[in-house]
DNA sequence: ATGGTGTCTATAGTGACTATAGGGTCAAGA
DNA sequence: TCTTGACCCTATAGTCACTATAGACACCAT
């Protein structure tokens, strides 16, 4: 509950955030520029540790930090209607199932062509390579 | 079959790629510089269309430019063994599948978040917000 | 006073492209 | 022959979300 001033290191080690990105966050104008000491070091206060720990939660579930400024930005406005939240949360949520999907189908592309492999074989021979190789007709072998 | 010389455009459309990102592929050591036209056009032989239709499916498997790379030296080698082949491809079967339990857990929680969320309430009430921004003591809302 | 750690700014690098500026080349049609 | 438009050339800078480096300054304990 108390307020005193952290340091740059101390607000890192909080939010299990390098120095540098939280430098990188001030300059891209994510995280409010704090007050600085007589020697020029930044002094957070607590408002700065919530808005990391926002921002580092956004960035867990794998928003943009365009995403994390519109969200910053919606969640201050109290009164405002919750749809844009949702829509932004909502786009998202789809585009990582599509990333799943896609991703799915590369692994499943992979086994395929790794199960014919047997290793202890030559270059020559190899299924990967291929499987890899275009045919001469450019169609992929089977 | 016939090795008539292609433009930079033919080989774009015959494999898919950006003219662009050949000529990035050819900066970057990827693609073997090809022969010039008189006006300086780069002429394109048959074994360039093999060349980038290798990598663009080891790109359209996931794999990054390095392991391209990778692949490409090993598999010029047909006497040698195939393991490092085989080990490029288990790593990057074992790599792709961390990123879909990744997304598949990023995915989870975000569906929870969202179910949660009656669209058309406000942001004050909006249990996506609640659910981004840490309480007083740090820890995440349930 | 000194040493070690932490902090400051500014700049450049990462991966895999993508975009832009400012030109040159080529083939077809008038 | 001239012009139009599509294509091609190089070089440079921008994207995202950091990360790394250099060189200097601040702070604290001994």
């Amino acid at each position: 509950m108390t307020d005193a001033a952290m340091t740059i290191g101390d607000l890192a080690t909080a939010t299990g955030t390098k120095v540098v990105t939280i430098r990188y966050y001030e300059k891209i104008g994510l995280l409010p520029a704090p007050a600085r000491t007589a020697g020029n070091y930044r002094a957070y206060a607590h408002r700065h540790l919530r808005q990391l720990r926002f921002i580092r939660r956004c960035r867990a579930l794998g928003f943009t930090l365009d995403e994390v400024r519109q969200l910053l930005r919606l969640s201050s406005q109290e009164g405002k209607s919750c749809a844009d939240v949702d829509r932004i949360a909502a786009l998202h949520l789809a585009e990582t199932e599509d990333k799943i999907a896609d991703l799915e189908r590369l692994a499943a592309r992979l086994r395929q062509i790794l199960g014919r492999c047997q290793a202890g074989g030559v270059i020559a021979d190899c299924r990967i390579v291929e499987a890899l190789w275009p045919g001469e007709d450019g169609r992929e072998a089977s």
